[in-house]
DNA sequence: CCTAGTTACGTACAGCGTACGTAGTGCGCT
DNA sequence: AGCGCACTACGTACGCTGTACGTAACTAGG
């Protein structure tokens, strides 16, 4: 592989060896564990392509033989976090199975806060994002509509657990660099949120605030909103 | 300001002129335009400091005067996509309100692809998201349902719309700095993933494809997932 | 009026992704 | 058997990034 290719290319459908040369020191899966112990402790800024090298114990030109642009890296720690999904036997109940699944991929991201910002800008299926589908249509197994429906009931609880554990991580994430603590940020912004409010500018938003006595229990705006949404794909009775 | 805060500090809480020194040559919302016009013609990779202060026709640094961060400059930036919502008096329906409000949405990202990828790395309100989110409350008084509860449905709704258009929008976003084009690079992927189906190793992800005869309907895909959210939030008759 | 706080901006630095060239290795083919 | 080529490894170098720092010009508040 001398230059560049000029055409588009999954690095899943490039094979790991070919045979011929020297072999590489190094499996993909090394590969994407380096990258991920580095992103889980410095954080997503972490993971420069002279750092996993670093990390792996070889020089930095060296990991383009694995990793053909930066990008592909993102691709293969994405893959690499989805393995952690346990996919076990389906229940036969689909609700407290999606439920689960739903948990778990919290979990992950909780442990990857990295996980959200990086959805983002990768898309296409990888072994392992093929795997998890495979595993969520099993569990709809008892929900008799059509695949397309249940498609679109995976992309939905999909969206909805990142979207919420995006929200709650970003700040977390992002203050990982800064000379203060996540707290302190969003006092900050809870004290300018609450100065606009008080303009009188946004009466309805203030009424919002009001009504919350307490501070909101995010667990149960999560689950509820799962609950929602599995609701909706309930075939009527 | 001599150096960078070493406490948070949001932007928005920053005066944009204190009265004394020079005049600033642009206002803040000269310098977000610029970044929009950079971002939407080269995308969000060249947004930089140096070809942000180009287009506003002055030196780098002078930009540190606006900004104390990039990360503030996206804010920016989010914020002036913010002020394109309509917000027109609310009719009455408030299911047909936030469904336009969701298209709205989704044109906004259509015309700004690289609107979803900074969502994912920015939280907080700034004025425009205050007044969007005061303007979804509004067209959702018809709707009897304590405040709480509108707020979980106005962030599910944009959660839907966000990694909708987010997934039709990533290819786009990312092959644009790529000598390949977004239809080379779909084929590519389609062409693996129909490899992966074909070792028979997903078997009802296969079922899923053998089922979708013609190409899927996005549109229609889109409306669904939002009327379906809508549903659930129904008080029950 | 003076001076402190601000704007403007050139220079400089550390770090980034990666193109390119070279050296060494070992499989596949003749 | 042995030639040749595809592959691994990696040092160097380039253009780009965000931004710390220093200096000069300017203007409103005391």
């Amino acid at each position: 592989m001398a230059g560049r290719a000029a055409v588009p290319e999954v690095i899943w459908a490039r094979p790991e060896r070919t045979g011929r040369g020297p072999k590489p020191a190094f499996t993909r899966a090394d590969v994407a564990a380096a990258a991920v112990r580095i992103a889980d402790a410095q954080g997503l800024d972490g993971v420069s392509m002279r750092h996993v090298a670093a990390e792996l114990g070889c020089g930095t030109m060296s990991l383009y033989n694995y990793v053909p642009r930066k990008e592909d890296l993102y691709e293969l720690m994405l893959d690499a976090i989805g393995a952690e999904h346990e996919m076990g036997e389906p229940s036969g109940d689909w609700r407290a199975d999606m439920l689960r699944n739903a948990y778990e991929t919290r979990a992950i991201m909780r442990r990857h806060p990295w996980v959200p910002r990086l959805m983002a800008g990768v898309y296409g299926f990888s072994p392992n994002t093929l795997r998890y589908l495979e595993h969520c249509l099993a569990c709809l197994e008892p929900l008799e509509v059509p695949y397309s429906i249940k498609m679109e009931l995976v992309a939905l609880l999909n969206g909805v657990v990142t979207t919420y554990t995006a929200n709650e991580l970003a700040t977390a994430e992002r203050t990982r660099s800064m000379p203060w603590s996540e707290e302190e940020e969003n006092a900050v912004r809870i004290a300018y949120l609450g100065s606009q409010v008080a303009t009188g500018a946004y009466p309805r938003v203030a009424a919002a605030f009001m009504e919350a006595s307490g501070p909101i229990d995010l667990e149960a705006v999560f689950e509820r909103a799962l609950q929602r949404v599995m609701d909706a794909f309930e075939p009527r009775t």
